[in-house]
DNA sequence: TGTGCTGAGATCGTATATTATTTCGTACAC
DNA sequence: GTGTACGAAATAATATACGATCTCAGCACA
Protein backbone atom coordinates (compact mmCIF):
# COMPACT_ATOMS: atom_id res chain seq x y z
CA UNK A 1 0.00 0.00 0.00
CA UNK A 2 2.77 2.56 -0.72
CA UNK A 3 2.47 2.84 -4.19
CA UNK A 4 -0.40 4.06 -6.69
CA UNK A 5 -1.28 1.04 -7.32
CA UNK A 6 -4.60 0.15 -5.64
CA UNK A 7 -4.93 -3.67 -4.49
CA UNK A 8 -4.17 -5.01 -8.33
CA UNK A 9 -6.89 -8.28 -8.66
CA UNK A 10 -5.32 -11.30 -8.95
CA UNK A 11 -4.55 -13.08 -13.34
CA UNK A 12 -7.52 -15.31 -12.22
CA UNK A 13 -10.23 -12.86 -10.99
CA UNK A 14 -8.81 -11.14 -14.38
CA UNK A 15 -9.42 -14.03 -16.37
CA UNK A 16 -12.51 -14.89 -14.30
CA UNK A 17 -14.21 -11.52 -14.85
CA UNK A 18 -13.44 -11.34 -18.87
CA UNK A 19 -14.47 -14.64 -19.63
CA UNK A 20 -17.87 -14.31 -18.04
CA UNK A 21 -18.31 -10.49 -19.37
CA UNK A 22 -18.00 -12.19 -22.64
CA UNK A 23 -20.30 -14.68 -22.04
CA UNK A 24 -22.88 -12.72 -20.47
CA UNK A 25 -22.90 -10.40 -23.43
CA UNK A 26 -23.07 -12.63 -25.72
CA UNK A 27 -19.45 -12.46 -27.32
CA UNK A 28 -18.76 -15.73 -26.51
CA UNK A 29 -22.05 -17.63 -27.76
CA UNK A 30 -23.08 -20.68 -26.62
CA UNK A 31 -20.95 -23.78 -27.77
CA UNK A 32 -17.77 -21.41 -28.42
CA UNK A 33 -14.77 -22.57 -28.09
CA UNK A 34 -12.66 -21.70 -24.94
CA UNK A 35 -9.19 -21.97 -25.63
CA UNK A 36 -6.59 -21.35 -23.33
CA UNK A 37 -3.82 -20.23 -25.27
CA UNK A 38 -5.91 -18.00 -27.22
CA UNK A 39 -7.47 -16.61 -24.19
CA UNK A 40 -4.08 -16.04 -21.88
CA UNK A 41 -2.70 -14.53 -25.16
CA UNK A 42 -5.16 -11.63 -25.87
CA UNK A 43 -5.13 -10.69 -22.07
CA UNK A 44 -1.40 -11.27 -21.84
CA UNK A 45 -1.08 -14.05 -18.85
CA UNK A 46 -0.28 -17.38 -19.00
CA UNK A 47 -2.66 -20.19 -18.97
CA UNK A 48 -2.65 -21.18 -15.71
CA UNK A 49 -4.40 -18.52 -14.33
CA UNK A 50 -7.21 -19.00 -17.40
CA UNK A 51 -7.51 -22.56 -16.93
CA UNK A 52 -8.42 -21.98 -13.20
CA UNK A 53 -10.74 -19.32 -14.16
CA UNK A 54 -12.47 -21.92 -16.43
CA UNK A 55 -12.71 -24.21 -13.82
CA UNK A 56 -14.43 -21.86 -12.08
CA UNK A 57 -16.77 -21.29 -14.31
CA UNK A 58 -17.48 -24.54 -15.09
CA UNK A 59 -18.25 -25.23 -11.73
CA UNK A 60 -21.10 -22.13 -12.08
CA UNK A 61 -22.54 -24.16 -14.85
CA UNK A 62 -21.34 -21.08 -16.97
CA UNK A 63 -18.98 -23.71 -19.33
CA UNK A 64 -19.00 -26.97 -20.11
CA UNK A 65 -15.66 -29.20 -19.47
CA UNK A 66 -14.27 -31.83 -21.05
CA UNK A 67 -10.99 -33.49 -19.90
CA UNK A 68 -8.45 -33.48 -22.37
CA UNK A 69 -10.65 -31.72 -25.03
CA UNK A 70 -11.53 -28.02 -23.47
CA UNK A 71 -14.00 -25.88 -22.29
CA UNK A 72 -17.18 -24.19 -24.38
CA UNK A 73 -19.67 -22.07 -23.44
CA UNK A 74 -22.63 -23.77 -22.00
CA UNK A 75 -24.88 -24.91 -25.04
CA UNK A 76 -28.62 -23.60 -25.05
CA UNK A 77 -30.19 -26.35 -24.00
CA UNK A 78 -34.44 -25.88 -23.53
CA UNK A 79 -34.46 -28.85 -20.65
CA UNK A 80 -31.00 -26.22 -19.39
CA UNK A 81 -33.27 -23.48 -19.17
CA UNK A 82 -36.04 -25.23 -17.35
CA UNK A 83 -34.38 -26.82 -14.62
CA UNK A 84 -32.47 -23.33 -14.19
CA UNK A 85 -35.57 -21.46 -13.91
CA UNK A 86 -37.02 -23.73 -11.70
CA UNK A 87 -34.03 -23.46 -9.15
CA UNK A 88 -33.85 -20.05 -9.67
CA UNK A 89 -37.87 -19.70 -8.58
CA UNK A 90 -37.05 -21.59 -5.63
CA UNK A 91 -34.39 -19.60 -4.53
CA UNK A 92 -35.68 -16.54 -5.79
CA UNK A 93 -38.96 -16.97 -3.68
CA UNK A 94 -37.36 -17.69 -0.65
CA UNK A 95 -35.15 -14.72 -1.14
CA UNK A 96 -37.41 -12.54 -1.99
CA UNK A 97 -39.96 -13.48 1.13
CA UNK A 98 -36.51 -13.64 3.63
CA UNK A 99 -35.72 -9.92 2.46
CA UNK A 100 -39.23 -8.37 2.50
CA UNK A 101 -39.04 -7.60 6.55
CA UNK A 102 -36.07 -5.72 5.60
CA UNK A 103 -37.02 -3.41 2.96
CA UNK A 104 -37.69 0.57 3.85
CA UNK A 105 -40.65 2.42 2.48
CA UNK A 106 -37.99 3.75 0.17
CA UNK A 107 -37.20 0.14 -1.04
CA UNK A 108 -40.72 -0.26 -2.50
CA UNK A 109 -40.72 3.19 -3.84
CA UNK A 110 -37.79 2.01 -5.66
CA UNK A 111 -39.19 -1.13 -7.20
CA UNK A 112 -42.67 0.33 -7.80
CA UNK A 113 -40.41 3.06 -9.78
CA UNK A 114 -38.43 0.30 -11.98
CA UNK A 115 -41.92 -1.67 -12.42
CA UNK A 116 -43.41 1.68 -13.72
CA UNK A 117 -40.71 1.99 -16.22
CA UNK A 118 -41.19 -1.63 -17.51
CA UNK A 119 -44.85 -0.60 -18.10
CA UNK A 120 -43.94 2.13 -19.88
CA UNK A 121 -41.47 0.30 -21.77
CA UNK A 122 -44.21 -2.07 -23.37
CA UNK A 123 -45.22 0.57 -25.57
CA UNK A 124 -41.74 0.03 -27.63
CA UNK A 125 -40.92 -3.05 -26.64
CA UNK A 126 -37.83 -4.29 -26.29
CA UNK A 127 -36.99 -7.84 -24.83
CA UNK A 128 -33.07 -7.33 -23.76
CA UNK A 129 -33.46 -3.80 -22.25
CA UNK A 130 -37.35 -5.09 -20.12
CA UNK A 131 -35.25 -8.29 -19.45
CA UNK A 132 -32.32 -6.01 -17.63
CA UNK A 133 -35.11 -3.65 -15.93
CA UNK A 134 -36.72 -7.09 -14.70
CA UNK A 135 -33.74 -7.80 -13.15
CA UNK A 136 -33.12 -4.31 -11.45
CA UNK A 137 -36.87 -4.87 -10.11
CA UNK A 138 -35.87 -7.94 -8.84
CA UNK A 139 -32.68 -7.24 -7.15
CA UNK A 140 -34.51 -4.69 -5.19
CA UNK A 141 -36.92 -7.20 -3.84
CA UNK A 142 -34.11 -9.93 -2.96
CA UNK A 143 -31.07 -7.83 -1.76
CA UNK A 144 -31.71 -7.89 2.14
CA UNK A 145 -32.13 -11.60 2.16
CA UNK A 146 -29.91 -12.58 4.91
CA UNK A 147 -28.93 -15.79 3.56
CA UNK A 148 -25.39 -14.84 1.86
CA UNK A 149 -26.07 -18.57 0.67
CA UNK A 150 -29.08 -18.25 -0.38
CA UNK A 151 -28.17 -15.01 -2.36
CA UNK A 152 -25.46 -16.46 -4.04
CA UNK A 153 -27.66 -19.16 -5.53
CA UNK A 154 -29.97 -16.43 -6.77
CA UNK A 155 -27.10 -14.12 -8.25
CA UNK A 156 -25.47 -17.46 -9.80
CA UNK A 157 -29.30 -18.23 -11.29
CA UNK A 158 -29.58 -15.03 -13.24
CA UNK A 159 -26.09 -15.48 -14.40
CA UNK A 160 -27.12 -18.42 -15.63
CA UNK A 161 -30.18 -17.24 -17.42
CA UNK A 162 -28.36 -14.22 -18.68
CA UNK A 163 -25.46 -16.90 -20.59
CA UNK A 164 -28.37 -19.40 -21.83
CA UNK A 165 -30.04 -16.79 -23.94
CA UNK A 166 -31.06 -13.70 -24.51
CA UNK A 167 -33.96 -13.55 -22.99
CA UNK A 168 -37.63 -15.17 -22.29
CA UNK A 169 -39.32 -12.37 -23.54
CA UNK A 170 -37.94 -12.47 -26.75
CA UNK A 171 -39.56 -15.42 -27.15
CA UNK A 172 -42.91 -15.03 -25.31
CA UNK A 173 -43.58 -10.81 -25.37
CA UNK A 174 -47.11 -11.47 -23.97
CA UNK A 175 -46.03 -12.82 -20.80
CA UNK A 176 -44.00 -9.46 -20.53
CA UNK A 177 -47.38 -7.73 -19.31
CA UNK A 178 -48.77 -10.19 -16.93
CA UNK A 179 -45.51 -10.29 -15.31
CA UNK A 180 -45.45 -6.36 -14.75
CA UNK A 181 -49.02 -6.61 -12.76
CA UNK A 182 -47.22 -9.67 -10.81
CA UNK A 183 -44.73 -7.53 -9.46
CA UNK A 184 -47.42 -5.02 -8.67
CA UNK A 185 -49.09 -7.47 -6.71
CA UNK A 186 -46.00 -8.91 -5.04
CA UNK A 187 -45.26 -4.88 -4.02
CA UNK A 188 -48.83 -5.21 -2.77
CA UNK A 189 -48.60 -8.30 -0.50
CA UNK A 190 -45.07 -6.75 0.42
CA UNK A 191 -46.44 -3.51 1.50
CA UNK A 192 -50.04 -5.10 3.35
CA UNK A 193 -47.18 -7.23 5.47
CA UNK A 194 -48.00 -10.54 4.12
CA UNK A 195 -47.13 -13.81 5.75
CA UNK A 196 -43.20 -14.63 4.47
CA UNK A 197 -45.07 -18.19 2.88
CA UNK A 198 -47.37 -16.46 1.19
CA UNK A 199 -45.02 -13.89 -0.20
CA UNK A 200 -42.26 -16.87 -1.19
CA UNK A 201 -44.61 -18.85 -2.91
CA UNK A 202 -45.94 -15.71 -5.08
CA UNK A 203 -42.42 -14.96 -5.75
CA UNK A 204 -42.30 -18.28 -7.13
CA UNK A 205 -45.10 -18.59 -8.92
CA UNK A 206 -44.79 -15.69 -10.37
CA UNK A 207 -40.77 -16.95 -11.73
CA UNK A 208 -42.74 -20.54 -12.85
CA UNK A 209 -44.91 -18.21 -14.76
CA UNK A 210 -42.40 -16.39 -16.74
CA UNK A 211 -41.54 -20.56 -17.36
CA UNK A 212 -44.78 -21.96 -18.11
CA UNK A 213 -45.00 -19.25 -20.90
CA UNK A 214 -42.14 -20.39 -22.31
CA UNK A 215 -42.94 -24.05 -22.34
CA UNK A 216 -46.60 -23.50 -23.68
CA UNK A 217 -44.73 -21.51 -26.59
CA UNK A 218 -42.16 -24.43 -26.98
CA UNK A 219 -44.63 -26.59 -26.93
CA UNK A 220 -46.87 -24.84 -29.67
CA UNK A 221 -43.89 -24.37 -32.07
CA UNK A 222 -42.16 -27.60 -32.36
CA UNK A 223 -41.86 -27.86 -35.82
CA UNK A 224 -38.81 -30.58 -35.44
CA UNK A 225 -39.36 -33.62 -33.93
CA UNK B 1 -9.54 -48.11 -24.12
CA UNK B 2 -6.63 -50.75 -25.07
CA UNK B 3 -4.53 -51.08 -22.29
CA UNK B 4 -5.11 -51.65 -19.06
CA UNK B 5 -5.38 -48.29 -17.63
CA UNK B 6 -8.78 -47.67 -16.64
CA UNK B 7 -9.19 -43.87 -17.14
CA UNK B 8 -7.00 -42.68 -14.83
CA UNK B 9 -8.32 -39.23 -13.05
CA UNK B 10 -6.54 -36.23 -13.28
CA UNK B 11 -4.11 -34.99 -10.40
CA UNK B 12 -6.78 -32.43 -9.95
CA UNK B 13 -9.63 -34.79 -9.31
CA UNK B 14 -7.01 -36.64 -7.23
CA UNK B 15 -6.72 -33.74 -5.15
CA UNK B 16 -9.72 -32.80 -4.97
CA UNK B 17 -11.04 -35.88 -3.89
CA UNK B 18 -8.39 -36.50 -1.23
CA UNK B 19 -8.44 -32.96 0.24
CA UNK B 20 -12.30 -33.42 0.74
CA UNK B 21 -12.56 -36.16 2.16
CA UNK B 22 -9.83 -35.29 4.49
CA UNK B 23 -12.52 -32.62 5.62
CA UNK B 24 -15.13 -34.81 5.77
CA UNK B 25 -13.86 -37.35 7.79
CA UNK B 26 -11.95 -34.66 10.03
CA UNK B 27 -8.51 -35.05 9.46
CA UNK B 28 -8.20 -31.64 8.57
CA UNK B 29 -10.05 -29.88 11.43
CA UNK B 30 -11.54 -26.08 11.04
CA UNK B 31 -9.12 -23.91 10.66
CA UNK B 32 -6.28 -26.01 9.46
CA UNK B 33 -4.39 -24.44 7.07
CA UNK B 34 -4.26 -25.92 3.56
CA UNK B 35 -0.48 -25.23 2.60
CA UNK B 36 0.09 -26.24 -1.49
CA UNK B 37 3.23 -27.28 -1.49
CA UNK B 38 2.74 -29.82 1.85
CA UNK B 39 -0.59 -31.30 -0.38
CA UNK B 40 1.40 -31.77 -3.24
CA UNK B 41 4.37 -33.11 -1.74
CA UNK B 42 2.19 -35.64 0.10
CA UNK B 43 0.62 -36.77 -3.27
CA UNK B 44 3.24 -36.86 -4.89
CA UNK B 45 1.78 -34.51 -7.53
CA UNK B 46 2.89 -30.05 -8.47
CA UNK B 47 1.38 -27.06 -6.39
CA UNK B 48 -0.66 -26.49 -9.67
CA UNK B 49 -3.35 -29.41 -9.66
CA UNK B 50 -3.35 -28.65 -5.88
CA UNK B 51 -4.17 -24.87 -6.31
CA UNK B 52 -7.18 -25.85 -8.82
CA UNK B 53 -8.71 -28.50 -6.12
CA UNK B 54 -8.56 -26.10 -3.01
CA UNK B 55 -10.57 -23.14 -5.15
CA UNK B 56 -12.56 -25.93 -6.61
CA UNK B 57 -13.60 -26.92 -2.86
CA UNK B 58 -13.44 -22.86 -2.07
CA UNK B 59 -16.55 -22.34 -4.73
CA UNK B 60 -18.41 -24.83 -2.90
CA UNK B 61 -17.63 -23.64 0.91
CA UNK B 62 -15.74 -26.11 2.38
CA UNK B 63 -12.92 -24.21 2.52
CA UNK B 64 -12.15 -20.31 3.08
CA UNK B 65 -9.20 -18.41 0.99
CA UNK B 66 -7.86 -15.28 0.96
CA UNK B 67 -5.36 -14.17 -1.79
CA UNK B 68 -1.68 -13.93 -1.25
CA UNK B 69 -2.65 -15.70 1.96
CA UNK B 70 -3.54 -19.47 1.35
CA UNK B 71 -6.47 -21.40 2.47
CA UNK B 72 -7.95 -23.43 5.84
CA UNK B 73 -10.71 -25.34 6.58
CA UNK B 74 -13.95 -23.38 6.46
CA UNK B 75 -14.21 -22.38 10.52
CA UNK B 76 -17.36 -23.86 12.77
CA UNK B 77 -19.11 -20.88 12.53
CA UNK B 78 -22.98 -21.08 14.63
CA UNK B 79 -24.07 -18.69 11.73
CA UNK B 80 -22.85 -20.67 8.91
CA UNK B 81 -24.39 -23.33 10.12
CA UNK B 82 -27.57 -21.80 10.35
CA UNK B 83 -27.33 -20.83 6.79
CA UNK B 84 -26.60 -23.99 5.68
CA UNK B 85 -29.39 -26.03 7.26
CA UNK B 86 -31.70 -22.86 5.88
CA UNK B 87 -30.79 -23.62 2.64
CA UNK B 88 -30.49 -27.44 2.96
CA UNK B 89 -34.10 -27.08 3.96
CA UNK B 90 -34.88 -25.24 1.58
CA UNK B 91 -33.30 -27.22 -1.67
CA UNK B 92 -33.77 -30.85 0.09
CA UNK B 93 -37.97 -29.75 0.69
CA UNK B 94 -38.10 -28.95 -2.92
CA UNK B 95 -36.33 -32.05 -3.77
CA UNK B 96 -37.80 -34.66 -1.86
CA UNK B 97 -41.32 -33.33 -2.59
CA UNK B 98 -39.91 -33.49 -6.68
CA UNK B 99 -38.40 -37.18 -6.04
CA UNK B 100 -41.76 -38.51 -4.62
CA UNK B 101 -44.03 -39.19 -7.43
CA UNK B 102 -40.95 -41.77 -8.86
CA UNK B 103 -40.37 -43.71 -5.82
CA UNK B 104 -41.62 -47.07 -6.04
CA UNK B 105 -42.92 -48.91 -3.45
CA UNK B 106 -39.63 -51.25 -2.56
CA UNK B 107 -38.28 -47.13 -2.57
CA UNK B 108 -40.31 -46.74 0.38
CA UNK B 109 -39.79 -49.77 2.07
CA UNK B 110 -35.96 -49.23 2.05
CA UNK B 111 -36.39 -45.90 4.12
CA UNK B 112 -38.46 -47.61 6.07
CA UNK B 113 -36.01 -49.99 6.73
CA UNK B 114 -33.55 -47.62 7.68
CA UNK B 115 -35.84 -45.35 9.37
CA UNK B 116 -36.31 -48.34 11.74
CA UNK B 117 -32.29 -48.92 12.18
CA UNK B 118 -32.40 -45.50 13.70
CA UNK B 119 -34.98 -46.05 15.62
CA UNK B 120 -33.35 -49.08 16.74
CA UNK B 121 -30.10 -46.88 17.43
CA UNK B 122 -31.79 -44.51 19.83
CA UNK B 123 -31.06 -47.44 22.26
CA UNK B 124 -27.25 -47.37 22.04
CA UNK B 125 -26.97 -43.84 21.22
CA UNK B 126 -24.17 -43.12 18.68
CA UNK B 127 -24.59 -39.52 17.35
CA UNK B 128 -21.82 -40.20 14.50
CA UNK B 129 -23.72 -43.31 13.33
CA UNK B 130 -27.15 -41.73 13.76
CA UNK B 131 -26.27 -38.89 11.36
CA UNK B 132 -24.87 -41.37 8.62
CA UNK B 133 -27.72 -43.06 8.72
CA UNK B 134 -29.47 -40.30 9.02
CA UNK B 135 -27.98 -39.29 5.52
CA UNK B 136 -29.03 -42.54 3.99
CA UNK B 137 -32.25 -42.68 5.24
CA UNK B 138 -32.83 -38.84 3.48
CA UNK B 139 -30.47 -40.32 0.12
CA UNK B 140 -33.70 -42.84 -0.62
CA UNK B 141 -35.92 -39.77 -0.48
CA UNK B 142 -34.30 -37.13 -2.28
CA UNK B 143 -32.47 -39.71 -4.75
CA UNK B 144 -34.92 -39.27 -7.83
CA UNK B 145 -34.78 -35.39 -8.00
CA UNK B 146 -35.76 -34.80 -11.30
CA UNK B 147 -33.54 -31.33 -11.45
CA UNK B 148 -29.80 -31.96 -11.33
CA UNK B 149 -28.97 -28.54 -10.34
CA UNK B 150 -30.82 -28.98 -7.19
CA UNK B 151 -30.30 -32.09 -6.55
CA UNK B 152 -26.13 -30.83 -6.43
CA UNK B 153 -27.19 -28.64 -3.72
CA UNK B 154 -28.81 -30.97 -1.78
CA UNK B 155 -25.45 -32.52 -1.53
CA UNK B 156 -23.50 -29.48 -1.63
CA UNK B 157 -25.13 -28.88 1.52
CA UNK B 158 -24.68 -32.15 3.25
CA UNK B 159 -20.89 -31.97 2.17
CA UNK B 160 -20.93 -28.65 3.94
CA UNK B 161 -23.02 -30.01 6.89
CA UNK B 162 -20.30 -33.00 7.28
CA UNK B 163 -17.49 -30.69 7.26
CA UNK B 164 -18.86 -28.26 9.33
CA UNK B 165 -19.48 -30.32 12.47
CA UNK B 166 -19.57 -34.25 13.16
CA UNK B 167 -23.15 -33.86 13.92
CA UNK B 168 -25.96 -31.81 15.17
CA UNK B 169 -27.04 -35.18 17.34
CA UNK B 170 -24.12 -34.90 19.52
CA UNK B 171 -25.41 -31.62 20.75
CA UNK B 172 -28.93 -32.02 20.87
CA UNK B 173 -29.47 -36.28 21.26
CA UNK B 174 -33.11 -35.81 22.33
CA UNK B 175 -33.58 -34.56 18.73
CA UNK B 176 -32.85 -37.88 17.40
CA UNK B 177 -36.46 -39.18 18.58
CA UNK B 178 -38.69 -36.61 17.37
CA UNK B 179 -36.54 -36.77 14.09
CA UNK B 180 -37.44 -40.75 14.05
CA UNK B 181 -41.19 -39.74 14.36
CA UNK B 182 -41.18 -37.11 11.63
CA UNK B 183 -39.34 -39.49 9.29
CA UNK B 184 -42.21 -42.17 9.53
CA UNK B 185 -44.49 -39.09 8.95
CA UNK B 186 -42.83 -38.13 5.71
CA UNK B 187 -42.99 -41.66 4.85
CA UNK B 188 -46.55 -41.42 5.38
CA UNK B 189 -47.20 -38.53 3.36
CA UNK B 190 -45.82 -39.87 0.47
CA UNK B 191 -47.44 -43.45 0.63
CA UNK B 192 -50.71 -41.59 0.77
CA UNK B 193 -49.56 -39.79 -2.57
CA UNK B 194 -49.93 -36.53 -0.39
CA UNK B 195 -49.44 -32.93 -2.56
CA UNK B 196 -46.43 -31.73 -3.51
CA UNK B 197 -46.39 -28.79 -1.94
CA UNK B 198 -47.54 -30.34 1.66
CA UNK B 199 -44.63 -33.01 1.07
CA UNK B 200 -42.14 -30.24 0.41
CA UNK B 201 -43.31 -28.17 3.44
CA UNK B 202 -42.78 -31.12 5.61
CA UNK B 203 -39.64 -32.35 4.41
CA UNK B 204 -38.84 -28.26 4.80
CA UNK B 205 -40.04 -28.32 7.98
CA UNK B 206 -38.13 -31.58 9.32
CA UNK B 207 -34.91 -29.97 8.12
CA UNK B 208 -35.53 -26.76 10.38
CA UNK B 209 -37.13 -28.59 13.53
CA UNK B 210 -33.48 -29.73 13.47
CA UNK B 211 -31.96 -26.48 13.50
CA UNK B 212 -34.14 -24.82 16.10
CA UNK B 213 -33.43 -27.37 18.21
CA UNK B 214 -29.86 -26.85 17.79
CA UNK B 215 -30.28 -22.70 18.35
CA UNK B 216 -32.47 -23.50 21.26
CA UNK B 217 -29.54 -25.87 23.04
CA UNK B 218 -27.21 -23.18 22.25
CA UNK B 219 -29.64 -20.48 23.91
CA UNK B 220 -29.88 -22.40 26.48
CA UNK B 221 -26.63 -22.71 26.90
CA UNK B 222 -24.59 -19.50 26.03
CA UNK B 223 -21.77 -19.13 28.41
CA UNK B 224 -20.23 -16.52 26.76
CA UNK B 225 -21.05 -13.26 25.64
C1' DT C 1 -17.74 -45.70 -52.35
C1' DG C 2 -16.91 -46.65 -47.81
C1' DT C 3 -14.12 -48.01 -43.70
C1' DG C 4 -10.12 -48.26 -40.84
C1' DC C 5 -5.26 -46.86 -40.04
C1' DT C 6 -1.72 -43.37 -39.30
C1' DG C 7 0.64 -39.27 -38.38
C1' DA C 8 0.74 -34.29 -37.82
C1' DG C 9 -1.10 -30.45 -35.49
C1' DA C 10 -3.63 -28.57 -31.82
C1' DT C 11 -4.59 -28.40 -27.23
C1' DC C 12 -4.65 -29.92 -22.64
C1' DG C 13 -2.34 -31.45 -18.09
C1' DT C 14 1.17 -30.85 -15.05
C1' DA C 15 6.10 -30.26 -13.50
C1' DT C 16 9.48 -27.01 -12.72
C1' DA C 17 11.14 -22.35 -12.18
C1' DT C 18 10.62 -17.57 -11.15
C1' DT C 19 8.58 -13.67 -9.08
C1' DA C 20 5.58 -11.34 -5.66
C1' DT C 21 3.59 -11.05 -1.26
C1' DT C 22 2.98 -11.90 3.43
C1' DT C 23 4.54 -13.12 7.93
C1' DC C 24 7.40 -13.11 11.69
C1' DG C 25 11.61 -12.58 14.22
C1' DT C 26 15.13 -9.38 15.57
C1' DA C 27 17.39 -5.22 16.29
C1' DC C 28 17.31 -0.56 17.03
C1' DA C 29 15.35 3.92 18.47
C1' DC C 30 12.73 6.37 21.66
C1' DG D 1 9.69 -1.39 28.07
C1' DT D 2 7.33 -0.37 23.84
C1' DG D 3 6.97 0.52 19.25
C1' DT D 4 8.84 0.57 14.59
C1' DA D 5 11.89 -0.76 10.76
C1' DC D 6 14.33 -4.00 8.51
C1' DG D 7 15.20 -8.48 6.56
C1' DA D 8 14.89 -13.38 6.08
C1' DA D 9 11.91 -17.34 5.58
C1' DA D 10 7.67 -19.18 4.04
C1' DT D 11 4.28 -19.36 0.85
C1' DA D 12 1.30 -18.03 -2.84
C1' DA D 13 0.87 -16.52 -7.82
C1' DT D 14 2.26 -16.92 -12.26
C1' DA D 15 5.30 -18.01 -16.23
C1' DT D 16 7.52 -21.29 -18.93
C1' DA D 17 8.44 -25.86 -20.54
C1' DC D 18 7.39 -30.37 -21.78
C1' DG D 19 4.97 -34.60 -22.08
C1' DA D 20 0.22 -36.61 -22.87
C1' DT D 21 -3.95 -36.87 -25.29
C1' DC D 22 -7.27 -35.81 -28.56
C1' DT D 23 -8.85 -34.51 -33.29
C1' DC D 24 -8.94 -34.86 -37.91
C1' DA D 25 -7.21 -34.98 -42.55
C1' DG D 26 -5.33 -38.05 -45.82
C1' DC D 27 -4.30 -42.45 -47.54
C1' DA D 28 -4.57 -47.64 -48.01
C1' DC D 29 -7.45 -51.18 -48.88
C1' DA D 30 -11.74 -53.80 -49.23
Amino acid sequence: MTTTAIATQSKSQLAYDFIKSRIENSSYTPGYRLVLGAIAGELGVSVVPVREAIRLLEAEGLVQFERNVGAQVAMVDPREYEVTMQTLSLVEGWATAASAPFMTPDDVARARAINDALAESLHHFDPVAFTALNLDFHAVLFEHCPNPHIRELVDRGWARLRALRESTFSFVPGRARESVAEHEAILGLIEAGAETFELELAARNHRLGTLDAFLAHQHAHKETA
